[in-house]
DNA sequence: AGGTGTGAACCCCTTCACAGCT
DNA sequence: AGCTGTGAAGGGGTTCACACCT
């Protein structure tokens, strides 16, 4: 189901262009899938098209942001303002999607008591009545990697139950606390790999064209 | 082979403990997956471990570096200096994993010139003397979504065959480029679908332990 | 005894192909 | 005629379990 907010912004910018209804094959190609793939997702959610027509883009929109959750607001906390941090509290498209940065938070007296879009940045010791006082659920994690899981402890501890992970270190929670991670440094190593090979396969076979090596050598 | 470079950051983390020698378990546990799949993914690269004893962390290190191609390294292009392009520009931790910010790139007149990091932000316009000149395979899209498109058409005629899209958008490139996006609101989108599961549950099922509920209702 | 390397079973996701509805 | 919804086939990755090496 990690494909539905795709599908969910591939039907906002259709709405915004004025599109009313889409075949399985026009959100398809909007959402960079399979049609047959994108069928079957949306079979799991109920029958919201029309054979014959398609789907009709403003209720299908409706019933996938229901699905995800997104008729509410989620109030999600921020913990470690540097670069990243700064940068995602910042960050004006998440309003927008459903979210609020309701709490950040830090250690470093130099960051405590500034202000980032109208949010004044905390100590962490104030975690726990945070999350108490906005019904926080959502944390996100922007330290450096060594402080990480004890900052996810303490996330934890305060109640919080999902945790977005930004630093690069590997953390461990509780059952039923869910942790997605994102990781800028392997991204790139991951590209790296495949440009590695890249060349190799250019060099090994020098007379095959870069697009026929890049599909061979491609996953 | 998308966690070669999760297990390399997990013996990078041993060697600086001081562990000379690790288990398939040890290693797994360091980089949060099962045993078996470790030892099955070390297995494409060669065997480099010994049998009763486990592997050399700093000897399987340096292999899987070799493997990702992180012996060199790479110059990449970030285009966008928004927040997220300012907090990637100003990012330390990208010299010690292999990459280097060789070009900054936008459009906005009063970011054009302004310095991140010893990288003076240049003109879109310029790109291709940029690539050209630092020999750069890798571009970063951290534009708004609407212009992504058009950025990652320019990387790709510029000659770059491998992007990391930070942008809220869809992109398609040419066969023999790599693309890999990274979504702030989607992952939050698929916590917080979780986290609405974990709340529904509750209510559907209020003598239920929340720990069980939540491996229920976990994927 | 301890732990790697790996065949084999397993499971889940993707893709095909088409019946059936409009 | 057109397009959805879905059974069935297919493929890839994960996990088990153990032979084999040190």
């Amino acid at each position: 189901m990690a494909r539905l907010p795709v599908y969910l912004r591939a039907l906002t910018l259709l709405i915004e262009r004025g599109v009313a209804t889409a075949s399985s094959e026009d959100l398809a190609v909007a959402a960079g899938v399979n049609s047959a793939k994108l069928r079957k997702d949306l079979s799991y959610l109920g029958s919201y098209g029309t054979r014959g027509v398609g789907y009709d883009v403003e209720y299908l929109r409706y019933q996938i942001a229901r699905e995800i959750g997104l008729t509410q607001d989620w109030p999600v906390a921020i913990v470690g303002l540097g670069n990243l941090g700064q940068a995602l509290a910042n960050y004006a498209g998440f309003g927008t999607r459903g979210f609020r940065v309701a709490a950040l938070l830090d250690v470093d007296p130099d960051r405590i008591g500034r202000d980032f879009g109208g949010v004044v940045v905390r100590h962490l010791d104030e975690l726990a009545d945070l999350v108490d006082e906005h019904d926080i659920s959502i944390g996100v994690v922007t330290t450096p990697g060594p402080v990480a899981q004890q900052v996810a402890d303490r996330l934890v501890g305060s109640g919080v139950t999902s945790i977005l992970n930004f630093a690069p270190a590997v953390i461990t929670v509780p059952s039923g606390v869910d942790v997605r991670k994102v990781d800028l440094s392997i991204e790139l190593q991951i590209l790296a790999y495949h440009e590695q090979r890249k060349s190799m396969a250019g060099a090994l076979h020098p007379g095959l064209d870069i697009d026929v090596v890049a599909q061979v050598v491609a996953p």
